[in-house]
DNA sequence: CGCATCCCCTGCCTGC
DNA sequence: TGCAGGCAGGGGATGC
């Protein structure tokens, strides 16, 4: 499911239950999910207050008042839900603070407020990790991490720079997440349909021999600055049954201009083009050949 | 380095 | 209705 806007939506919904809250419970269901969790994981939690729940690319960053970051990683099929303390189902009845567990639901975090944040991943290729805050930089996961895509750091000469002399498909160094932090499948197709560029192009035709942009390069920063935004805007992409950790939906997915719309008239003003799926490095990718160059 | 392939795992949809 | 196969927002390991 997630993609940079749907870990920054579910960054956003989470924010307000967890920060300043102490875990005051932590389960954990499972001894692991993609990885094992770390050992002793619910007890090391346990009582620790979460001082500011942040974001690096697709990762989730829960700061802890012990110096520790617990990192969340939602994979494919991971997903977060609060529930609220305090609505007894019938009066009196005081057994209630607690969501029902349903399938998947692998951690929850017991808030003080009274809140539970629940954690369900049925593919179970998310994964939490506990790392010293003063190591972060230099994790392995985090020490070659690209630019985010909304920051300031990621402009033409950036992204030119990293893609000079490549001869992979502009998707897959996209994709690539030391070369931009954020983008996935999704989001990599919208913004090459934007910039009209195709996915098959060899990534370093974006650069001069020099490594400096060219105007294909500007057009895909643009590109992929402006529908993450917009995403983000929309509270990310619902597809199938994704997210919000209120229950609510993303509404992204209604913009869509290429993505899982095969066969579709191409979006693009005054293309007479289809849009089509192809396969590259094993997974979907949905283009106009017609406008895309 | 580049690139394809396979793997992790469950669920849903399609076609037979 | 049942079942097999394909596919899914990610990412890592392996082999050429």
């Amino acid at each position: 499911m997630p993609e940079l806007p749907e870990v920054e939506t579910v960054r956003r919904g989470l924010a307000p239950a967890m920060e300043n809250a102490r875990l005051e419970r932590v389960v954990a269901r499972r001894p692991d999910l993609r990885f094992p969790l770390p050992e002793r994981f619910a007890e090391r939690l346990g009582g620790r207050t979460v001082t500011g729940l942040g974001r690096r690319a697709k990762y989730l960053l829960a700061d802890l008042d012990d110096g520790m970051v617990l990192v969340m990683h939602l994979g494919m099929s991971g997903s977060f839900r609060v529930s609220q303390p305090g609505k007894a189902a019938l009066p009196g009845d005081f057994h209630h603070p607690r969501s029902k567990i349903a399938a998947h639901d692998h951690v929850e975090f017991v808030l003080s407020g009274g809140a539970t944040v629940t954690y369900n991943d049925p593919r179970r290729f998310g994964f939490m990790l506990l790392v010293p805050r003063a190591g972060i930089a230099t994790h392995p996961m985090f020490a070659g991490l690209g630019a985010e895509p909304v920051g300031n750091a990621f402009d033409a000469a950036y992204l030119a720079a990293r893609l000079a002399g490549r001869t992979m498909p502009l998707k897959a160094a996209l994709l690539d997440q030391r070369i931009v932090a954020g983008l996935g499948n999704i989001y990599v197709c919208e913004a090459l349909h934007r910039a009209r560029l195709s996915p098959l192009r060899a990534a370093g035709t974006l650069a001069t021999p020099a490594g400096r942009p060219n105007m294909r390069a500007v057009r895909l920063v643009e590109a992929i600055r402006a529908v993450i935004g917009e995403a983000i805007e929309a509270g990310g992409s619902s597809l199938r049954d994704h997210v919000r950790a209120d229950g609510s939906l993303g509404y992204f997915q209604h913009a869509f201009r290429v993505y899982d719309r095969e066969g579709a008239p191409c979006p693009t003003p005054g293309c007479r083009g289809t849009v089509t799926r192809i396969v590259q490095s094993g997974r979907s990718t949905f283009l106009c050949p017609r406008c895309q160059r």
